[in-house]
DNA sequence: TATAATCAATCGATAAAACCGATTTATAAA
DNA sequence: TTTATAAATCGGTTTTATCGATTGATTATA
């Protein structure tokens, strides 16, 4: 049993699919089948069942995948902690974050790079679930989003601060003397909201719900800086934590009444997972930004 | 990076002695030498310092065997189990064993063996510190044995039952009318008791001292069989928990008196390792037949 | 201080293993 | 039935892990 074989049969159990699993590998589709022949010759079982051209996992290909993950990872984390000795001159970080908290990454991303020009990045903007899906699958590094309601015992939670919910409507907006809102004077108003995959639009209708108001939504929409511009017409209003709009002059947050009316902005990585030196680095740098 | 590479550079790290590592991985000491420069040159870092003729870990060595060995032992993890669903047909449990729970191991042990008679064992008689430092190095799968004080992150505990603390004398012993002694009874009798890496020696020694009593220990001795033979000559007396001598007809054992002069039997085992399923049928036999 | 013993590195040669392209076999789709 | 597709197999090539012998450097010992 090698390293390489785990690799090949984890490409396969991915791909389900030697010709394709062994094009992904830049490997021959014959050397892919001769080695995980080979390695289930030493494992004395099938790890797929080869039904005519097809091919699916056995149940001892599935139990097997997990321990074949997690001795490959091993390595590389092995190897990863090494690299970051040499002095944070290499190194990628991968960064989930949601919409909302875009300013504090880019102001982190901005000082932390002219410190440590050759570290790479990867920014994935997401939904919480995209985001939290995507770290389970080891394609991020560290994640922050506001909190999630299943906190999962294999995440490591950390919170940053806190950010009232509020109104957002456009600087020219005749409710600029208000301090604060209710939810009942929001169900006046006509209201552009991101889609339902968000957190926050999840975490705003069951407040709704709750007061059993129904608010007059008459768009929905996945992209926040389209969201924006619309409010920024001054034909509707949005809700968003008021951190969203840190950076944008031309709109103005009126903070909602009420009881839990704010959410916690947390970082959240995966337990047992060597952490990066570069990735610690860059979250101390977040960290001593906030405001 | 290959795990015959990672395996030859544990096993270096083991030994820091590549000529004798070779030996124990049956490979010649060039060949050693090549896969750990080749793994090296892989790194960008040397994990061993060449001093003369003498090897020592490097900073880098030193951190990386962790993963090295997390990621050898999910692999062989992950092929336990295949063997493992190949219907307990094979496989090797390794037990630690306290010489107080003999019989309970060993009554398990037949029962057990005339259902699975293929399963190989390995049975380690030893002092409980040398039983867990043995469980930490992966060369046991369980211990059996008194409560330790300290009860490490790492392990899991499973409590079986407990069992007074007795003085054991002779069967043919004046005392035999008695059915609890006090400690300060007992610090009148010549006593034989097991050397002080014993837990229960400990545990003993401990109550002694509190109570401000000096016993008169004329014989300690690390050897439980040859002690109980100096019991059985009715000179010397000595202090074990009641189970150790479950099966001696020819001793007889008197509850002492007292808060907290019971101990617990307990099973350790590591945490986040794979369990594997003969042991789990092993484990589940003795806790059936516990009495 | 000279000599022997020990140990890791290196060299050249060989056997083993990974790999490829072509072909075969089996199945699914047209 | 024909065609397309995918995995298995075959024969040959390249790569690489391995070995034994040797070297050079260091430590132990006579």
């Amino acid at each position: 049993m090698e390293l390489r074989q785990l690799k090949y049969f984890l490409k396969a159990k991915e791909l389900l699919n030697f010709t394709e699993a062994a094009a992904a590998l830049y490997i021959s589709q014959s050397t892919l089948s001769q080695q995980i022949k080979q390695l289930e010759d030493e494992l004395q079982v099938p790890l797929f069942n080869r039904i005519g051209k097809r091919i699916t996992l056995t149940e001892a290909g599935e139990l097997f995948s997990v321990y074949a993950q997690q001795s490959v990872n091993k390595a590389s984390d092995g190897l990863q902690l090494l690299k970051d000795l040499n002095k944070l001159e290499t190194g990628k970080i991968a960064i989930g974050v949601t919409y909302a908290l875009r300013h504090v990454v880019t102001k982190a991303l901005i000082l932390f790079s002219s410190e440590y020009p050759k570290i790479q990045f990867e920014i994935i903007f997401g939904t919480s679930q995209e985001l939290i899906q995507k770290l389970n699958h080891f394609q991020l590094d560290v994640i922050l989003t506001f909190e999630e309601i299943a906190s999962e015992a294999h995440f490591k939670y950390l919170e940053l601060f806190t950010s009232p919910m509020a109104l957002v409507t456009s600087s020219e907006t005749s409710l600029k003397n208000k301090k604060t809102i209710s939810l009942e004077e929001i169900s006046m108003l006509p209201l552009a909201m991101p889609a339902g995959g968000f957190s926050t639009t999840q975490f705003i209708s069951r407040a709704f719900e709750k007061s059993n108001l129904h608010p007059k939504v008459t768009i929905e929409i996945n992209d926040i800086p389209t969201l924006l511009e619309l409010i920024k017409t001054g034909k509707w209003h949005t809700i968003l934590t008021k951190t969203t709009i840190e950076d944008e002059k031309d709109l103005y947050a009126i903070p909602i009444k009420g009881e839990n009316m704010t959410r916690t902005a947390m970082l959240i990585s995966l337990k047992e997972v060597y952490e990066k030196k570069a990735v610690k680095a860059f979250l101390k740098i977040l960290m001593e930004n906030l405001k």
